[in-house]
DNA sequence: CGCCGGGTCGTACCGCGGTACTACGCGCCA
DNA sequence: TGGCGCGTAGTACCGCGGTACGACCCGGCG
C-alpha cells in the first residue's frame, strides 16, 4: 500500500484525487494540505510514500515546498501536478529535487503508474515534458568519454573499493566511514590508499573530483 | 494507426513485438530489421511513425542506427529497447536523437503508451532510467534566473575567496595554489580558513562538494 | 592440498591541512 | 583622522590523512 499526501489549494481538487485514489487497491490518501507550509508540516508528521504536490498555492508555492521536504530528508518523494507545462516550473520543480512532474490533464492510469514509480524510488516525467527535457540535456550534458565503456581506473575498483570511493565522495573522513561501514579505521585507511593508488589520485581530495567526474558522486545527496 | 518497424537481431524477439502490437487496434507493425544497416534502409523505405529499436545488435548498432536515421530528416522517430539500464545506452542514444529509451521489462501498457507519446511528438523514458537522467540534468544544465538566485553562504565570499575556491575544487594542495597565484602558503591557508568558515564546510574535502554543487567546479574542466 | 584475491586489522611514521592569533599595508569612507 | 574590509604574511600547534609494512581469515580454484 503506497500513501500519499495531496497538496492543492483548491479544495474540489483535492476531492478528486482522494476519490481517484482511494478507489485504487495499491493507494491510499493519509493526508491533504492546502499550501506549501502545511504540506511541509504534514509530511513531517504522516511520512507519506509520495506527495502529489501542486505548484500554484497562495502562500509557499509547491517548488519552495518541494525544495524542503527534500531538504529534510525523510524517504517521501515529491511529484510534481500542474495544469500548466511551464518550462520554469518543469525546471525550478526538478532542481528542487522533486521525483517527478506530471500534467494535470494526465489519465488516471497515467497517475497511478507515475505514483507507483515514484514510490518505488523511480522518476517521471510527463512525456509531453520530456522532449524539451530531453533538448536541453542533449545541449547541456558533455559527451560521456570513453564509447567503449567507463573508465578503466573505476572499473579495477572492487565492489568494498567502490563504495568506499562514493563514500568519500560525500565528504566524510575515515572516521566515519569507520563508524558507517562498521569497521576499523585501519581498514578504512587500507582502502582509501588502494583506491587512490588504483584511480591515479593523489589524495582523497582529487579522489572526490574524480568520484564526480565519474558521476559516482552526486550534489545533493548526503 | 501507428505504424511501426521493429528492429532486433533475434528473431523470436520481433515475433514477440509483432505479436503484440498487430493485435492492438492502433498498431500496426509495417516492417522488421536484423540490424541497424538495415534499420536505417527499411525506415528511409516504409517511412514508418514510429522505429523500436533494440540497442544491441551485430554489425550496427542500434544507436548508430538511430543516429543515422535521425539525421536522414524523415518522420519516423525512434524509441529506443534495451534489456540492460546501462548508463552509456541511454547517453548515447539520447545524444542520438532518439525520442525515447524503455526497457524490455516494461509491461505492455507501458510500451504501447510509449509507442503512442513517441508517434505523437512527445518523449518517454522508462521511470528507472529517468531518476539517473534528472540527476545529471540538475547537475549540468545551468540555473536559470528565477531560481531563486545563488546561494548566499556563496555570495558572502570575496573575489579572492571564490578564486581559492575554485582552486581547491581543481584538487590542488595549498603548496600549489600559493605557487600559481604567487602568494606565501600561509596566505592561501588565511583564505581557505576563511571560505571553510563561510561555507561551513569541515576541510576542503567538503569544500570541494561545495563547489561543484554550486556549479563552480564541473568534471571536465583542468 | 596449496595458492590467491579480497576484506579485515594493527603499528609506526611523517607531512599536509586546519586553527588560533597576531600583524601590516592599502583603499575607502564617514 | 580613524575605522574597516580585504589581502597579505608569519608562528605555533595538533590531528587527520596517507604510506609502508605485516598479519589473519575466508572462499574459490587449479
Amino acid at each position: 500500500m503506497t500513501t500519499v499526501l495531496v497538496v492543492d489549494d483548491q479544495q474540489l481538487q483535492r476531492y478528486g484525487f482522494r476519490v481517484l485514489l482511494d478507489s485504487m487497491p495499491e493507494t491510499e490518501v493519509v493526508g491533504e494540505a492546502a499550501n506549501g507550509a502545511e504540506a511541509v508540516r504534514r509530511t513531517a508528521e504522516l511520512r507519506p510514500d509520495v506527495v502529489l504536490m501542486d505548484v500554484r498555492m497562495p502562500g509557499m508555492d509547491g517548488i519552495e515546498a518541494t525544495r524542503r521536504i527534500v531538504e529534510a530528508g525523510g524517504r517521501s518523494r515529491v511529484l510534481v501536478l500542474t495544469t500548466f507545462d511551464v518550462d520554469e516550473y518543469v525546471h525550478a520543480a526538478l532542481r528542487a529535487g522533486a521525483s517527478g512532474f506530471l500534467l494535470k490533464d494526465a489519465r488516471p492510469e497515467e497517475l497511478l503508474a507515475g505514483i507507483r514509480a515514484v514510490a518505488g524510488g523511480d522518476a517521471v516525467i510527463a512525456p509531453a515534458l520530456t522532449r524539451r527535457i530531453l533538448d536541453e540535456y542533449a545541449r547541456h550534458v558533455p559527451v560521456r568519454r570513453g564509447d567503449a565503456g567507463e573508465d578503466p581506473r573505476l572499473a579495477s575498483l572492487t565492489e568494498r573499493e567502490r563504495e568506499i570511493l562514493v563514500a568519500i565522495g560525500k565528504g566524510w573522513t575515515n572516521g566515519e566511514i569507520a563508524a558507517r561501514f562498521v569497521v576499523s579505521e585501519s581498514t578504512v585507511k587500507t582502502h582509501v590508499g588502494r583506491v587512490l593508488a588504483k584511480i591515479g589520485a593523489r589524495d582523497r581530495v582529487q579522489a572526490v573530483i574524480f568520484a564526480y567526474d565519474q558521476g559516482l558522486a552526486r550534489p545533493g545527496i548526503s
